[in-house]
DNA sequence: AACACAACTAATAATCATTCTAATTTAAAG
DNA sequence: CTTTAAATTAGAATGATTATTAGTTGTGTT
């Protein structure tokens, strides 16, 4: 049980019981949805409220805390800033994993055959997992 | 002006008038969203539901007519199912642009270095257009 | 350790987005 | 031209997210 405390500090954030937990959800689901992050606070906070899920989690994109996921056919997962990777989602069992790839030849050859200044590139594959193939 | 009649026959979609408003609008616009649809159609059929908009755009994605394109911090785009491409979305305009990439190398790198089966990769580059910049 | 206060939480109302229902109309096959 | 399954419409219903407000709490300061 990782503690983030000082983590949410650095990113102006107060240290709630609440904010804790959803970053420890983070930290060991990887990824989770609103609802899931919902459900599994309600086991530790018996009256929290969605306002608060959602809340936090606005206020914790803006500070960059946590970033959104968005995934085809699918809703959007959270998960904790963290360096710059990319996504496989299982079509199947709708598993999220990460993987660190290189796109910055990719990036270069966007820019050099348009005018777009890019500073950002969001990759998901769709696929199967192990499993599910 | 297009006629996207049989093109929506060949997708087992009913050429409607409405319909072929949507394919029109897509392919004049190339990408947009839900309210900028209804809003076109609107000129053109003055007692047009939205609930119509919704439907089409479901069932023209299901019938793979059409296809959603997410975006970070902005609602999904559509846009006439097309040769596989990736996309260019300016930060401050919201500008929508199409990009022809070859992602096999990276598609291929991806699935040696994971147990995942890809066969789809959705690529949203985000920065500033030439007018923006 | 106690204080002060801005920030936070919870409840719930309000708003926005999407889907459903049911009555009417229409595309297109014969 | 008829027939009919499918589509459209209006409006109700549901689902998702945001706003409001009153009470509570985290944290810097004393
Ligand atoms: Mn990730
Ligand atoms: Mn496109
Ligand atoms: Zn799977
Ligand atoms: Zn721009």
């Amino acid at each position: 049980m990782n503690n983030f405390t000082d983590l949410l500090r650095a990113h102006n954030l107060k240290a709630t019981p609440q904010r804790l937990e959803i970053a420890n959800t983070l930290y060991n689901q990887g990824h989770a949805n609103v609802e899931e992050l919902y459900d599994t606070l309600l086991k530790k906070f018996h009256s929290i409220s969605l306002a608060t899920i959602y809340k936090n989690i606005n206020l914790m994109i803006e500070n960059a805390f946590i970033q959104e996921v968005k995934i085809p056919n699918a809703k959007s997962v959270y998960e904790l800033t963290k360096e710059t990777h990319s996504h496989l989602v299982c079509k199947k069992c709708g598993n999220v994993e990460d993987i660190t790839l290189d796109l910055r030849p990719v990036c270069d050859l966007a820019m050099h055959s348009t005018e777009f200044q890019i500073d950002k590139a969001d990759l998901v594959f769709s696929g199967l997992c192990k499993k599910c193939q």
